[in-house]
DNA sequence: CTGAAAGCGCTTACAG
DNA sequence: CTGAAAGCGCTTACAG
C-alpha cells in the first residue's frame, strides 16, 4: 500500500547530482549555485521528498523535539491550567520549527515511571525537556541535569552552584502574597487565614513564607489555627475548610488560598456550611484560573501569566539547544492583584 | 558538560560480547542464554545505557510515536474537551510504550501549515496519526491516507472505498439527536429549535439531519426560523440567540444546541435578554462537557464518551502499526441522555 | 548460541 | 562548486 519511499540517492539520481549536493540544498548551504539548487528543488517537490528525520538526527542534526513533562497525580485531565500550558508550549516551540513530546507523570516516585522519563532523554528522542509540577529538587530531574541534558524547570529552587543547562522559571510568589495581604488589610481585615499548597513544591513554602512576611509587615498576628494544609487541588481546599469548620473555633474574616483551585474548594465547603462569600468571609486565590472570572462569586486573585513564562522558557531552552553557552539563565515573573467579588470590606 | 555517550559497541566491549549479542538482549531475542543476558544487562544498567532511538528507527524499528493533530482555530487553549483528549491519547498510547507528538493546526487551509503536517509523516517522525476536529474529507488528510500512512480520524464520513489504513471513529449522533427530541417531546415540547454546529465537520450535518428525522418521527413540524447557524463554539451559540431574539419573532419553547459550548453561549444570550432557563425556554446540549454539571442551570445534555472513543481508536491504530492488516476498522459509539436542570415540562 | 558484515538514510569534512 | 567516502548507532539475515 505504502508508496515506495524515496530517498536522497534517488533524488540525486533524478536531478543528476550527488547526494552531497542534495543534502547541501536541503540544508541551505551557501555554496550551491542557484541553477543547481533550483534543479534539485524541483525534483524534491515533484516527488514530495522529505529527508528521513532519524537519519538526519543520526548524522548529527537535532531532533528538533522537546519533551514536556507534567507531574500531576491524577488531576491533569480536568485542569484547564495544564491544558493552557500544553498548548502554550506546543505553539511556542512550533514557532522555532520544533515539536513537543508530551509526557504525563502520575507518580514521580515510581521507579518504572522515572526510568521511562530518563529513557526519553538518553534515547535522544528530545533535545531538551521542561518539567512542570515537580517537587522541589526532584532527584531524577537533578540527575538528568547532572547528566548534562538541557532542562527547563518551573517552580524550583535555584541550585547553590548554578548550572548552564538548568533553566529555572518562577513567579514572584513572595510579592504575590504581599499584594494579597496588603489588599485584605486595606479592606480592614486583621484576622487572615491561609490554606497552604503542596509543601514539597517550591511554591508551597514560598507562598507561605511570603504570607508570614507580609503579615508581619502589616503588623498582623498569624493565628496558627488558621493556617490550613492543602495541596493545590480543589479537593484539598474543600477538605481544609470542611475540617476547620467542624472544630467550631474562632474564624478568620478572610482566607488566602494557595491557588484558585483551592479557593474553589474552600468556597464550596463554606457554602455547604451556610457561609456566604464574601458576606461572611472573604476569599482570595492565586493564579487567576480560567474559571475564576466565571466563578460564583467571581474570584479575587493574584494573577500569574503562565503563557508568558512558558514563552520565555521555551525561547531560552531552544536557544541553549541550538547554541549551548555557559551563561546561567533564570526567569522570575511578577504577579498582579485582580480584584473581583470574593472579598469585602469589614 | 555532557557525559560521553555510551553506545552498543562500548557495552559489547565491556561485556565481552559482540554488538549483535547486545542488540539481541535489548530486543529480547529468545536465543540468548540467561548467563549471557545477565552479563550484558549488568553492564547496560551500570552504564545507564539506552539505545539511540534514531539509530533504532533507521535500522528498521518503529518510532513508537504517534501524531495527534488538533484542528482548532483559536479556541483550543480554553476548551477542556481538547485537554481531555490530549491527555487521553497520551495516556492510552503510553500503555503500549508509545509517545505522542502533539500538533495544533490553527488554519487547515494554510499551505505552510499543511506542509508541516505532511512533513511530520514523511519524515517518519511518527508511525501514524490521529486527526481531531478536521473538516469532513479534509483534502490533505485524504492525501496522507492515499499515501498509505496509518491514520485515525474522528468525526469523518466513511469513504466509498474502505481503506485499511483509515480508521474512522464516530459517535452515533443520529441516535443522540433522537434522544434529545424524544426527551423534549416527552416534556410536552412541540416548538423545538436547533442551533447547528459547523456544517463542514461531519457532525454538523449529521446532527442536523438527525434532528430533522427525529422531529418527523415525533410528528413535529420544523420551523426554519428556529434553525440557527453555529460553529460548535460558545460564541456562536451566543450570537445565534442574540440575533434571533432581535428579530422578535415567535419563539420555540426548547432549543437543542449542537454541543454544550454552544448551549452555554445560547443560555448566556437568553439570560442577557431577560429569559430564564428552563423557566422561559428549555435548552439541551450535546457532549456532556466537563462544565455542564456545574453550569447554572446544570445542563441537560447528550453524553458522549471521548475518552472511550480515543482509547478504542488508539488501540486499533497501534494494532495497525504493529501488524498492518487488510481489515477495515471503524468504531461508532453510542450517546446517552443526561437529565439535569435546563429543560422543563410545558 | 554468536560474531562479522551489510544496510538503514542522512551529513559533512576532505579533496579536487 | 561538487563528488566519493566515512561515519552516526543501531538491527538482522547469514554463516558457522
Amino acid at each position: 500500500m505504502k508508496k515506495a519511499d524515496i530517498n536522497s540517492v534517488e533524488i540525486a539520481r533524478l536531478a543528476g547530482v550527488s547526494r552531497s549536493t542534495v543534502s547541501r540544498v536541503i540544508n541551505n548551504y551557501a555554496n550551491v549555485p542557484p541553477k543547481t539548487r533550483e534543479k534539485v528543488m524541483k525534483v524534491i517537490q515533484q516527488y514530495n521528498y522529505f529527508p528521513n528525520a532519524s537519519a538526519q538526527v543520526l548524522a548529527g542534526k537535532r531532533a528538533r523535539t522537546i519533551g514536556l513533562f507534567l507531574i500531576a497525580p491524577g488531576h491533569v485531565s480536568s485542569d484547564m491550567l495544564v491544558n493552557r500550558m500544553i498548548v502554550s508550549v506546543i505553539e511556542d516551540v512550533s514557532a522555532y520549527g520544533y515539536y513537543v513530546l508530551t509526557h504525563i507523570i502520575r507518580d514521580a516516585s515510581d521507579q518504572e515511571t522515572v526510568r521511562n522519563v530518563k529513557e526519553i532523554f538518553f534515547q535522544r528522542r528530545i533535545d531538551g525537556g521542561i518539567f512542570i509540577g515537580a517537587a522541589n529538587r526532584e532527584p531524577f530531574i537533578e540527575e538528568l541535569i547532572a547528566e548534562g541534558f538541557i532542562v527547563g524547570v518551573v517552580d524550583q529552587q535555584h541550585p547553590e552552584i548554578p548550572q548552564s543547562n538548568r533553566i529555572v522559571a518562577n513567579f514572584n510568589n513572595d510579592s504575590g502574597m504581599k499584594q494579597a495581604v496588603a489588599y485584605l488589610t486595606g479592606l480592614g481585615h486583621t484576622r487572615i487565614g491561609v490554606i497552604n499548597g503542596d509543601m514539597n513544591r517550591l511554591s508551597g513554602p514560598t507562598k507561605y513564607e511570603g504570607f508570614l512576611k507580609a503579615m508581619q509587615l502589616c503588623g498582623l498576628q498569624v493565628n496558627q489555627d488558621w493556617v490550613l494544609d492543602g495541596s493545590f487541588h480543589e479537593e484539598s481546599g474543600y477538605e481544609a475548610i470542611y475540617s476547620f469548620l467542624r472544630k467550631n473555633g474562632e474564624r478568620p474574616t478572610a482566607i488566602i488560598a494557595a491557588n484558585d483551585s483551592v479557593a474553589f474548594g474552600a468556597i464550596r465547603a463554606l457554602k455547604e456550611h451556610g457561609l456566604q462569600v464574601p458576606e461572611d468571609i472573604s476569599v482570595i486565590g492565586f493564579d487567576d484560573h480560567a474559571l475564576s472570572e466565571k466563578h460564583h462569586p467571581p474570584l479575587t486573585t493574584i494573577r500569574v501569566d503562565f503563557s508568558d513564562m512558558l514563552k520565555q522558557l521555551t525561547s531560552i531552552l531552544i536557544g541553549k539547544i541550538e547554541q549551548p553557552t555557559d551563561d546561567v539563565k533564570q526567569i522570575t515573573l511578577e504577579c498582579s492583584l485582580v480584584v473581583r467579588d470574593s472579598c469585602r470590606r469589614v
